[in-house]
Order: C-alpha cells, then sequence, then structure tokens
DNA sequence: TAGCTGATTGACT
DNA sequence: GTCAATCAGCTAA
C-alpha cells in the first residue's frame, strides 16, 4: 500500500507491480550507472524514497530497500487506486473510472502527486507513506524480465498482481 | 561546450 | 507498429 498526502489531498493506491534493483552487480541498476547523489542514497538505510527524472519529463518512484551499505531498491510500477481517486484523475486529467490513472511509474507519480521533492524522504512516516495493507489479500504473484531498460534485460526482476487490470503494458 | 542517453508516455500510422 | 517531447548528467574534445 502506498500512501502520498500532498497540497491537503490524500490519494492512495495497492502496489500491484514493481521491478527489483540490485547493487552495482545489476548493469541496470542506478546504484551503477547513476550520479553519486543517487548512488549515495543506495547504499542508505532502506525504507527511503528514491526519485528520478526520466526522458526529461517523468518521475519515477523507488523504495529503498537493505541495511545502510546494502544496495538496492524497488521501482514502483503500478498501482491500483484506493483512496483519492478523484484527485488522481484531476492530477491525470481523465475519468475517476479510468483504469489508466496509476499503470505506470511515470503515471502514478503524476496521480500522487510525486515530485523530485520526494528523494530521500522517509518511507515509514509520510507524508509518503508504504505501509502493509489493512487487510492483507493473497494474491498470485507472477513474475518476468523487466521493462524498458537496456541492459541486463534477461534478469527475471519484475513482479506483478497476476490478473490485476492496473499493471503496466 | 557539444553530443548522447534514458527504469516513459501519448499521439499517430 | 513508429516517433517526438524534453533535460540532467555523463562522456569526449
Amino acid at each position: 500500500m502506498l500512501l502520498s498526502r500532498a497540497r491537503g489531498s490524500v490519494t492512495a493506491g495497492r502496489i500491484v507491480e514493481t521491478e527489483a534493483y540490485l547493487g552495482p552487480e545489476d548493469a541496470a541498476s542506478h546504484a551503477a550507472i547513476r550520479p553519486l547523489a543517487a548512488r549515495a542514497l543506495f547504499y542508505g538505510e532502506g525504507g527511503h524514497a528514491y526519485v528520478f527524472r526520466i526522458y526529461g519529463m517523468h518521475f519515477c518512484l523507488n523504495a529503498i530497500t537493505g541495511a545502510a551499505g546494502e544496495p538496492g531498491c524497488v521501482l514502483i510500477r503500478a498501482l491500483e487506486p484506493v483512496a483519492g481517486v478523484g484527485t488522481m484523475a484531476r492530477r491525470r486529467g481523465l475519468p475517476p473510472s479510468s483504469r489508466f490513472l496509476t499503470n505506470g511509474p511515470g503515471k502514478l507519480t503524476q496521480a500522487l502527486a510525486i515530485t523530485l521533492h520526494h528523494n530521500g524522504a522517509d518511507l515509514t512516516r509520510g507524508p509518503l507513506l508504504i505501509a502493509a495493507p489493512d487487510a492483507p489479500r493473497k494474491v498470485a504473484i507472477a513474475s518476468g524480465p523487466r521493462i524498458g531498460i537496456t541492459r541486463a534485460t534477461s534478469l527475471r526482476l519484475r513482479f506483478w498482481v497476476r490478473n490485476s487490470s492496473y499493471v503496466s503494458r
């Protein structure tokens, strides 16, 4: 469950698609190819946000994992909207009933108003928050190669909720 | 300083 | 299926 509080409105969604990125041994990981500032975050304490700009116009949200000194993160690729759907729809310029509010990394950051100033934020305290759902559901998880990258494409580090209509692609 | 790249999206053929 | 938008940070010179 990912929760965002921005400018007075709360928006939240169930995380239905992620990709894992490892340390320098993973050629696609920003721990290996991104600037020092990002790398420092990777090696920091888990539970923090890593937000970056991609293609000059979109943001992607990562959760740093592992203890300090262990690089690794999880890219949040897609959400199933749970709360604040109207707010998300307004930010995305789509009807609230749309299935396309948060089914992509750039889309969910726009819907939850996540920007670079969330970079390094503590995900255990909010205003950006990742929490266990109140009523955990048993779901089937599928895995496969990561999407949209040009390196280390053979690693099957993408995970999504099978049968969810909110995953990307 | 110039040129290139990219963990994307949306519009178009 | 193809392609443009748009920019920080890297590399080459």
